[in-house]
DNA sequence: CTTGACATAGAACGCATGTTCGGTAGAATA
DNA sequence: TATTCTACCGAACATGCGTTCTATGTCAAG
């Protein structure tokens, strides 16, 4: 796998195997003995005769004297300091204000949305809204998509944002320029016109921070 | 947080979030013990009791006569069943033929992307690539976005592909329809007519199973 | 009031488990 | 050759740890 792994003697390689199928499993690391049996280590005291090594490797951590204190190194692992998981609480259509869920809706959310944190970066108050309907297109999000905002994030000029159009009785996706009274909305496509609005008839809900498409929702 | 976890008494409210909190920070499970001091319970044997209940309220499951035995039940949980490790390897420019990497450029991957398995479904060999420049408008694909492809996967009638023109020497990102000798390339955007190409003519580079835009990426 | 289900305490049992220690074999070093 | 370092083995030790048993308290139903 990584480069530091090859440095390992053939009976670190197994342990370190063992130890990873083993979590994948069992959701809880091996104890010493099951380490020797899985990765067939003739005693107790080579398991942890390796295992020191491993850890001066820098490949896993260990927390002494605890049983089953043994943790695998991965940069990459998935776990809640590197995912959110973000409710899908409904729906955004150009023809009714997008939903703005409240903290009921957000627990009884049907789905769930899980992507890396590097994605939405430090906002807070997450939600996801299904796209319906291809009137989004100017901001290049189609029918399907799944748009992830932020209910707490300030609005700041550039920013692509759900708007609701009082007048023309729409919702739409633009990025947004306040410009005294009047906003400015600029679709995603460089080859079409921003256009303006009076900023009372524009209600902002909420802030865009992820768009996601996937080829594998659509039944 | 969920509907069930209502009905549980004090104690047991305590203990699950005493869990969930050690798991977070120590990567293994508590002992029975250090449940009894994280939580404030009087004894071993009430948390073995508030267990039995928990485990029968199935918020978590046991492994019976293990020390540390003790997992909770989240279906959203961060692990390698439910997310995937997508290595982005290269770019995709209109200029030229998208990259479609060998086991080196895989394992040297940069940087990774974690996306949630049911984002992708079944497809296997995934790589990413981030779009540069604004040519892909027309896939509703933007500058800076990431599409996720499948190496392996058949291309069908219908599906989203990175196609390379040697005519015009270019790479486009289309739906694609197998009509004899030539290819229909269809844009996403519904107000573009599709186009033809004489099948000789493009190189199918490979399946768009996903496509990622992040506010949070650009710097 | 009695009964029975449920919650609580404390202690003890017994196996599980990480650690350590004495000793061996082979290779590298000097 | 003597020495030192690494890999290895088996056993024993001390404690960690899940389980279980007994006794007590609470509270609502009968």
């Amino acid at each position: 796998m990584s480069k530091d792994t090859a440095k390992l003697t053939d009976s670190q390689q197994r342990i370190l195997e063992f130890i990873t199928n083993y979590v994948e499993q069992n959701e809880v690391p091996p104890t010493i003995r099951e380490i020797q049996k899985g990765a067939d280590i003739s005693s107790t005291s080579m398991v942890s005769y390796h295992l020191k090594a491993l850890e001066r490797a820098n490949v896993l951590n260990r927390l002494e004297k605890q049983s089953r204190g043994v943790v695998i190194n991965n940069p990459n692992k998935f776990n809640s300091r590197n995912m959110v998981n973000i409710p899908l609480v409904g729906r955004i259509v150009a023809s009714e204000p997008a939903p703005t869920p409240d903290a009921d809706a957000l627990r009884d959310a049907e789905n769930m949305v899980q992507i890396a944190r590097s994605m939405v970066g430090n906002a807070t108050d997450l939600y996801a809204l299904e796209v319906k309907g291809n009137s989004m297109i100017d901001a290049l999000i189609n029918d399907g998509d799944i748009v992830v905002m932020s209910k707490g994030a300030e609005v700041h000029n550039g920013d692509l944002a759900a708007v609701f159009l009082t007048g023309k009785n729409e919702s739409t996706l633009k990025r947004v320029y306040f410009e005294g009274k009047r906003l400015k909305l600029k679709p995603e496509n460089p080859t079409m016109k921003p256009f303006y609005v009076d900023i009372r008839e524009a209600q902002i809900q909420g802030k865009v921070v992820c768009v996601i498409r996937s080829m594998n929702r659509q039944p």
